[in-house]
DNA sequence: CGATAATTGTGTCCACCGGACACGGTTTCA
DNA sequence: TGAAACCGTGTCCGGTGGACACAATTATCG
């Protein structure tokens, strides 16, 4: 499976011509899950799409977790190549090229929780993250784990500004806060901080990515030149 | 369904007496998530752990996704009391208790991900969080935007350094810093960045999550000493 | 007291899921 | 010209969530 996520390795010779190829069976999948969703991802339905067997697809791919992980990288793509800047705009706006990618495929923050295999795109990420913070100043872990806050409010942020199925326009706190006011309406006295917290909210569009963004880059700053 | 997540309304006296509640059927599925996972919550299970029939679930439930709800609701809890302290301080062991929650139910990083009701207990954990802010000067939209990048991040490190079954211990970078390695040993020149932060790491327990917390209180402090 | 209506748990059935496996047709190599 | 490898298909299995009809149980009303 790692043998498939860094590139098929050897097309045999010997049987008859494969009528598939594994991109062009992630690329199907990948267009379900966008339309329709993860859950509407089956094997049934990537091969229909395909005009195939279900079965047929278990020759290019060893599994339904393994098909999952293919489309991740491959949805996942490469980060765009920004010019060299201080890190902080070079984090900022890496951290908004990601945020775009979730925007993308919002499937995404489904198919990258838990425990699983990363692929190289992904790798690459990773990568350009911490590569914008090489002169920062901060050892190796420190770039690490600055990176990995990052990336954990960027998806905090798209899954809950992101609707699941199609939706994507962010709207950020759109949800949480209509869900909220309903609930407020009725249980205010329960839940005296969120009431208070709600009365004076200015519906400001994808407010809470930069703002975090800001927080989290205002406080490596503060750590940088702490030294 | 809002209905069961905030307390079942009419117990009705006509026919046969129940022989379940809705506190023993969600007990039972948390009981086998925290074993098995979440993966293993079938309604089929519970029913088998309860010595009844599946069907029989439906009368109580209306249905698995509210029974997922429900499970996170309870699974979640009351945030524990904690005296009034400082902004900071008490944003801290907040951010600290949550963790603790998400370790105690590692599957909870899987049932909260995506749209889905609020239930009372969360609602209660959002409002404790807000609470801690009220007298640092934040407005409430800033208030509900800080609390959503903190609690981001303990979810992300959770996430990252819970393995999903049974396992907690917090190894925090234990999983990826293993599995970088092995990559990195046949590609570090694709990936420099991360080849050079991983030659200059410390080993150190739970980094991940207190680096993160103090990077964005930083970062918070710098917002509210601005005025 | 007896009939009726409501509610319980069960059994049956369905579509769908991921996947194992055997089979016949196709292609290339010895 | 076999023989071996590979392809796509069909069949089968256990498991999933859920709709629905059914007999049994219980409280209410006449």
């Amino acid at each position: 499976m790692i043998n498939l996520l860094w590139g098929d390795p050897l097309p045999p010779t010997r049987g008859p011509k494969p009528a598939m190829t594994v991109e062009g069976i992630t690329g199907a999948a990948i267009a379900l899950a966008d339309t329709d969703g993860l859950d509407a991802v089956s094997m049934q339905r990537v091969a229909a799409a395909l005009s195939f067997t279900k079965m047929a697809l278990y020759r290019y791919v060893p599994g339904k977790a393994e098909l999952v992980a293919l489309m991740t990288d491959v949805a996942m793509g490469l980060p765009p190549d920004r010019p060299r800047r201080p890190w902080r705009e070079a984090l900022m706006t890496w951290a908004l090229d990601l945020y775009a990618a979730f925007e993308k495929h919002p499937w995404l923050l489904l198919s990258t929780v838990g425990r699983r295999e990363l692929g190289p795109n992904e790798l690459t990420w990773m990568d350009h993250g911490v590569r914008a913070l090489t002169e920062s100043g901060l050892n190796g872990g420190q770039q690490l784990d600055a990176v990995l806050t990052v990336v954990g409010h960027v998806r905090t942020v798209a899954q809950q500004s992101l609707s699941m199925p199609g939706g994507s326009t962010g709207v950020t706190e759109e949800h949480i806060t209509s869900a909220l006011s309903e609930v407020l309406a009725t249980q205010s006295e329960r839940f005296p901080g969120l009431a208070v917290a709600m009365r004076s909210i200015d519906g400001q569009q994808n407010k809470g990515l930069t703002f975090g963004l800001d927080v989290i880059l205002d406080g490596l700053e503060v750590l940088i030149k702490r030294g």
